[in-house]
DNA sequence: ATCATACTTGGCCTTGGGTCCTATATCACC
DNA sequence: GGTGATATAGGACCCAAGGCCAAGTATGAT
């Protein structure tokens, strides 16, 4: 469990280029694993491991673009660069709209490629560390009875123990209860506390297109 | 000072292209200006009106991906789509990392077209939208005294008022009154609002690259 | 039947926050 | 010398929040 570094993952169905490429990346002390095909890259990869990815854009069955989608759609936050041998611009577009960090054309030089990859690798470990605040501020929140989240909602909005005992149909002393087990659960000493960590944590949620 | 509507900003030198944009966007009811050079359109343009440029690459003098680029470093926001009849990937991708909302081939399709200004729009709408209320935040905080300032940090950061008043070597009351006044001058009626406003406003200030 | 969980409510006391009124001291500006 | 903004501070008083103790119900699983 000790951080083992960035992980460049590689699909191409030319395996010269992947040894090309891994190369390149070696020489600047980059860990790689090389995948021939889309799926086999979906199947085997870590999306727990930090790094970034590689695809060629045409790949016999499922192509990089497809391999992005598929990322997206579940949930898997992976930065992609796209090499292509004859892209056009509309697949330039779509994949830049879906995220991409970059989109080269082979042959990709040493220093572009290192560029890019140092950019991608850069973003997914941003990405990461914030991700674990969110992650323990979920975590807390799934432990969280029914009525303790709903207490919390309205803590949050900054609404009175009398009020909130109102909206509920229930007694203050109810709402006191509630209130003090759900800090309790989230960890919060102070109402600011709650707020930021919850806050935070709902601004990215509905972020992906 | 009403809403006067999106306004569509086309720049191209080749006037036909501007009329035929112009009827298009005409007929979806959008109000639009037309500009042949880049300087015409800086230096005429509106920052504050609400809506989107659309570019064409390649210009007399400066082209499209300059104009992005001095829009973005005068810190202004505007959502640019580009036209261009020859373009190629590297430009395809420094325009899109650039931030363009989309990039067209000529000759563009009235569907593409108000497919992409719908988009840009929408974005511009709900970055005016947001940057509203962190204007109105910073504005509040400019009001605030020294003092007000510092007590305001505290609080936010979830501290009682005796450890406040322990912090800045003063009496617990005078951090009641300048705690008061400070929430009055922000307009928060509660602690959650403050941390809301407050932090929402720190989050994006170091944000562009 | 028993145990766990969640939801409910009461009283009592302490602490914390907010407001009103009052008051002093400093500093800058006119 | 007066005026306004800022910082300071005390007392009285009210309301809000949280902790401690105790105890009720309902539901669902073992």
């Amino acid at each position: 469990m000790s951080d083992p570094g960035p992980v460049v993952y590689l699909v191409d169905d030319d395996e010269s280029i992947l040894k090309a490429l891994g190369r390149v990346l070696s020489s600047a002390g980059y860990i790689f694993e090389c995948f021939v095909r889309a799926e086999e890259f979906l199947e085997n990869h870590d999306p727990g491991a930090c790094g970034c990815a590689v695809l060629d854009l045409q790949l016999e069955g499922m192509g990089g673009l497809e391999i992005q989608e598929r990322l997206s759609s579940e949930g898997i936050y992976r930065p992609v660069i796209f090499l292509t041998g004859n892209g056009d611009i509309p697949t330039t577009v779509r994949a830049m709209k879906g995220g991409a960090v970059d989109f080269l054309e082979k042959p990709v030089g040493a220093r572009e490629l290192l560029s890019a990859v140092a950019v991608a690798v850069e973003r997914d470990q941003a990405r990461r560390l914030e991700g674990k605040d969110r992650q323990d501020t979920s975590d807390r929140m799934a432990l969280l009875t029914p009525r303790e989240s709903e207490v919390l909602a309205h803590v949050v909005a900054g609404r009175l123990n009398k009020q909130i005992a109102a909206d509920l149909g229930t007694s203050l002393k109810t709402i006191k209860v509630h209130r003090g087990r759900m800090m309790q659960k989230m960890g919060a000493r102070t109402v600011a506390d709650l707020v930021r960590n919850v806050t935070l944590h709902a601004e990215k949620d509905g972020a992906p297109s």
